[in-house]
DNA sequence: TTACATTATATGTCAATACATTTAATAGAA
DNA sequence: TTCTATTAAATGTATTGACATATAATGTAA
């Protein structure tokens, strides 16, 4: 469906105004697909996110500033979100060695395990994307990485 | 700057996969920089969204049912929101005269001059997308409108 | 008309988030 | 060394959000 659709606004003020909207109305829909499709794992999309990134680590450490860097969305809390995942027991904090500041943070055997179980569903939300052929795709991304490129800092 | 260098990863299972991140990440980078331009005026950009709305139909009314059909992210309270903005004075609300569950939301002269005020700060957030050509954000909105066209209904 | 389902909105609640502040360790300059 | 700045992470707090439920009005079938 056309974003003039789903949003029902039928006039922009130009293609880039356009764009915009759809860029974030889409995210949201993903966003809200992915939150429902882990919700019976008891993780919401931020926890997913960070257990990701640490088991692209592993069996390697990583510290909370270094998830920081590779979150999908940098706001979040990333120590808090540490916490959660520890509780249930999907990671390991140790303090780390060298900076006594710093902490050491290892996805466990259950996270591993439970990670395996949703590459499956990682499948399914994926496919939502099917729609785009790998061209693209890879179009769609090269695109959101000129939107990104200016050299403002800052607002 | 591209998406690899933005998160610090160098692989991704596919294409898809790819596009998939970098249009959150990408949303979130948006989203983030028109926050921060807003925050000087108290507004969030879910408030803002819904002013938009109730300009939209200016100088008709509007149900709240209404607006939530419009928003850009569905899942937020768009009763609590109208709240927000009845308290700063940037909108109004009445009841509907046929159908006395329904409530009507107009934006209020207030409402209007503070969004002409903000009218240039969009233009600034518009530009952040000026890296592509109209042509561009052409492509890129009708390939997320490609992206969202699955006939799958729920997660 | 009476039930009952549906719709529109509001509210209660608890978790998540944003953002400032705190605590503690390290680095570097004088 | 001492002082100060910087960095890493945790915490405090107020706001926002998700989601279930409540309230009230409307529509509809018997």
């Amino acid at each position: 469906m056309s974003i003039e659709t789903d949003i029902k606004q039928s006039k922009f003020r130009n293609p880039h105004h356009k764009a915009a909207l759809n860029l974030l109305f889409t995210a949201n829909w993903l966003s809200n697909s992915q939150a429902c499709l882990l919700k019976p794992y008891d993780l919401t999309p931020q926890q997913y996110n960070v257990l990701r990134i640490l088991r692209g680590q592993y069996p390697n450490p990583i510290r909370v500033n270094d998830i920081i860097e590779r979150m999908l969305d940098r706001m979040s809390n990333a120590s808090r979100l540490v916490d959660k995942l520890l509780l249930k027991g999907l990671a390991q904090r140790t303090e780390c060695l060298h900076d006594r500041r710093a902490v050491d943070v290892v996805i466990s055997e259950a996270g591993l395990n439970l990670l395996a179980e949703l590459d499956n569903l990682q499948d399914h939300w994926e496919n939502k994307l099917q729609q785009l052929s790998s061209e693209e795709a890879t179009l769609l991304s090269d695109l959101l990485d000129k939107l990104r490129s200016t050299s403002e800092t800052s607002c």
